[in-house]
DNA sequence: GATAATTACATCGCGCACGATACAATGATA
DNA sequence: TATCATTGTATCGTGCGCGATGTAATTATC
């Protein structure tokens, strides 16, 4: 089919809306689970990154979840009131923030580590599309970031 | 590679976060083109809804975005405030709400038809990869919604 | 070492997303 | 035709996302 009887302008031929809908059913998924932790998967996502960056400044935060400071400021905040980080002054530089998990951080890293598997049990989603998926994304987002 | 070898909690390792992430950066990538109509991506979406189905009830418009009333209700009504479209009660049934295009909405559609273009060569994405995407997108919603 | 530029973070405002709830119009049932 | 369930929309509250702006700490330049 040539590229002219395509009508871009249509629902259903842009690339963006089912990225953006299955984005959001994804979250979806996640967020009976999480709730059962008062967590938003944004929170989760952020959680990720602390159990393998403790300590880790906003700004570093921010960009492995691509997220900006207006964005990360309250969100550490609630997490800080829930008791799940503290935030910590560096001594170096006074202008950086370091993020420290507390116990009750590194607790939900067990609490949660079932919920992987609850997803992929609960979708049946084909482990073959879905590597398939994750890479194509990853050299869509490696083109746009 | 043995699956028991992946840490699922990883953030790497996840297929959601690179949703979550592309969708978010393909966003960003349109909102400096929609902005100078005044508009948002998610109006964006519901335009292209209301140019195929104009007319269509508030339900009809949530089930093609997958957005619901408390979503699109005030949204709707920004979109009128912009005199792009009106809100008409239907007279079978008294519960329905037809949304129905002014001319400034159809007059939309010509200023806006260079967007997916302009999209397309300014990312360089490659068509193959971006068809291949497209469809596993698609199955994935198929299999969520 | 005073001045200017940069950096890291905070704050503000607005528009989604979405669960929960309310409410009026309609349809179904006895 | 009363009663009850269903349907379509509206409203409320909370938490992102993010552009724009502000501020304090640091670094660079003279």
């Amino acid at each position: 089919m040539s590229d002219k009887t395509i009508d871009h302008q249509m629902l259903e031929n842009q690339l963006c809306f089912p990225l953006y809908a299955a984005s959001r059913l994804v979250t979806r998924l996640y967020q009976p689970l999480l709730e059962q932790h008062k967590l938003t998967y944004t929170q989760y996502i952020v959680l990720m990154i602390l159990w393998q960056y403790d300590g880790a400044s906003i700004k570093q935060i921010g960009e492995k979840a691509l997220l900006n400071t207006n964005t990360l400021t309250p969100l550490l905040k609630r997490m800080q009131l829930a008791n799940i980080l503290e935030r910590v002054k560096s001594e170096t530089d006074e202008r950086l923030i370091n993020i420290k998990l507390t116990d009750k951080g590194w607790q939900l890293k067990k609490e949660l580590s079932c919920i992987p598997k609850q997803l992929i049990s609960q979708t049946n989603y084909d482990t073959n599309n879905a590597m398939q998926l994750k890479n194509l994304l990853e050299y869509l987002i490696s083109q746009l970031k």
